[in-house]
DNA sequence: GCTTCCATGTAATAGGTTACATGATTTG
DNA sequence: CAAATCATGTAACCTATTACATGGAAGC
């Protein structure tokens, strides 16, 4: 009966929250949402209140409960020393590699079907939400965060420059061969929708 | 009523790679795993086939079947006119943000429960594993490219770079933490696989 | 008055991953 | 002799996203 196997999906994501401290699934999304790392660990209620569901079946968590007026229980979760150890099995299996889902490098990858002025809109667009996103990342004060936090936190700073260091030097060599290319136009310039 | 419409799936896979050549669903995939983007554009064989069949019935692509002895017939697909609106209309669609899930960070981030020797043995793989990725993108022949994927090359390429210096500059803060904050042992060592 | 915050959850849906099923041919 | 390549596809499973359902309190 080894305590459940936890691949590291929204139940892990659970863990590794209740283990900094108990918390009710609601804080938990909070917690996920706020801060810079609200981009590295995503899930919504859907994913994480059946996930505690599970955790609390497998005896990885407990639950107590405080009642409240006017409004839902809380159930405050707590890990207990049988999640403490599945956190840790979780942790010492070897990472996969990254996934990473990007729709902007698709579409720039297939963009020959898109003209010079789309891709300069795309790019603006993009600086601004990495650019906003950086200054998340460094207005964060690190003299809250775990060393690991603090690690994580430089890496993807890090890796934020890097993307808008690489558009603002590289973006006009992008738009320039655009422009050369869609003169003769590789589609009309963006105007359908009318259909059947 | 209007193609049917695309978000940037599978389907949204096999339309751009289509959009460069005819091919059958085994090429598709090679195509997507061989050379260094095959991190970035990720699908099996058991989302690419379906994805064809749908598409083949939305009208998007068609198919030309080639008999073939001992052997299941090929089925080369071509995008139709109405599948490049379709792919056009797609790429037009403003790209949400980045989803990453890295389990490499996740780790590390509530990585407290961790021994130093276990963060630096992961540290130690994944600076392999990017230098690895780093020369085959930096292999890769920069002449076959459109413009379009020279630029996401170069932002990958960018991305990897930026992650190894990270990691150089930085494993040995968080190690001297862990081994200052571990001696008092966060957890066992890392020695429990026993059970039934 | 409208939105946001608090606080829980379920159900439907969509989507991807994995395993299965088949089988000759080439390469190590 | 085993493994990888070519070549298709289906089915079960697992997970996440989304929408739905409820409802008071506080702030703008």
């Amino acid at each position: 009966m080894g305590r459940g196997r936890v691949p590291l999906d929204a139940k892990a994501l659970c863990l590794g929250v209740l283990n900094q401290r108990s918390a009710t699934g609601y804080e938990i999304k909070k917690h996920c949402e706020e801060g810079p790392f609200g981009q590295f660990f995503v899930a919504g209620f859907g994913s994480i209140y059946p996930a505690l569901g599970a955790l609390e079946r497998a005896g990885l968590v407990s639950v107590e409960l405080q009642p409240q007026e006017r409004r839902p229980d809380r159930k405050v979760y707590s890990l207990t020393p049988r999640g403490r150890l599945a956190l840790i099995d979780a942790l010492g299996e070897l990472p996969g590699g990254d996934r990473i889902r990007s729709e902007f490098l698709f579409i720039l990858y297939f963009g020959d079907l898109l003209s010079a002025r789309q891709i300069d809109a795309l790019i603006e667009a993009r600086l601004a939400a990495l650019i906003a996103r950086y200054e998340e990342f460094r207005g964060c004060d690190e003299q809250m965060l775990a060393p690991g936090e603090k690690f994580v936190k430089g890496y993807g700073e890090a890796v934020i420059k890097a993307q808008i260091d690489y558009l603002e030097a590289n973006r006009h060599v992008l738009i320039g061969e655009a422009l050369r290319a869609g003169d003769s136009g590789p589609a009309a310039p963006t105007s359908h929708r009318a259909s059947s």
